[in-house]
DNA sequence: CTCAGTGCAAATATTTTGCACTATG
DNA sequence: CATAGTGCAAAATATTTGCACTGAG
């Protein structure tokens, strides 16, 4: 999958569902399009409500299109809705503030290192591995007034 | 498997409610008793169907106050209802086989290791973490017709 | 006796699906 | 112009809540 990589190690959304045989349609790129101006991760229904004019059927195919490619990564919180961030290198793990719900990520190889250690440990044949770091993000150690935006 | 579990390290459900100044009533009682039967991870639809005399709220309100107690642990899977396992061991993480849906748990000091040497790379203060590993257990790399229990 | 706890059913939240319609390739 | 894709609304799934009743202390 290293062909729709672009410069800075993002992924290209619309082309990653272009690989995958999928149509090039108003309603998919109206999606990519906004999923790619937001920095921050977000949820499906996010993206419902900032795109009212594309049904939320396809708001949710979309997205699992997307995971599907490996354009996205899905991250299933503690609680509530999962949420997304764009895939911007092949493996990665994720930062998540508990103050304010944004999501970082970080590669380190020592991760990996310490996997294949594990491997005589585990019982089985290691498929795959997640791994997640709940922080305090800088900006809000900063700011004693940050609301956390995942509540509900 | 190393991570194999001392049964002196298991936590008792119910008193882990009384802990918390919960009164021990027959509803609880038919919970905890019934995920302590229980070998492996479950959902809350599991205990519901597996006591149908509990009200469903019940088994979920159990569940919080035993997820909130540090006697379960709350495992996102990736899709659907999340699971809950007993939290054997203070400090762990789980393996999640893809073929059959068994959890199990491991605890790693390298890990922690780790995690303390990704604190300068970190853009704020580690709160906490957590990490699966997915696995292809031992019994469904040796059984061939292995049904994935999870799916829906 | 008092109020924490319960069961039920309704409400809420999230995601998927059936289907008639639209528009891409 | 065939059929992949869409939007809608209904269904399915998952969890929480309001409320009158029950039972533990």
């Amino acid at each position: 999958m290293a062909a729709s990589i672009v410069e800075s190690g993002s992924i290209d959304l619309s082309n990653a569902l272009e690989d995958r045989g999928l149509r090039r349609t108003a309603a998919r790129s109206a999606v990519t399009g906004r999923i790619e101006q937001l920095n921050d991760a977000f949820t499906a229904e996010n993206l419902c409500r900032d795109l009212p004019d594309v049904g939320r059927a396809t708001v949710y195919r979309t997205i699992r299109h997307l995971v599907d490619a490996g354009a996205l990564c899905k991250l299933p919180i503690l609680d509530g809705a999962p949420m997304y961030s764009i895939a911007r290198v092949d493996h990665h793990h994720h930062t998540i503030c508990v103050r304010c719900g944004a999501v970082g990520e970080f590669r380190h190889s020592t991760v990996e290192r310490v996997l294949r250690s594990l491997e005589k440990e585990i019982d089985g044949d290691i498929v795959g591995h997640r791994m997640e770091i709940f922080i305090t993000c800088r900006a809000c150690l900063g700011d004693q007034h940050a609301i956390k935006k995942t509540s509900r």
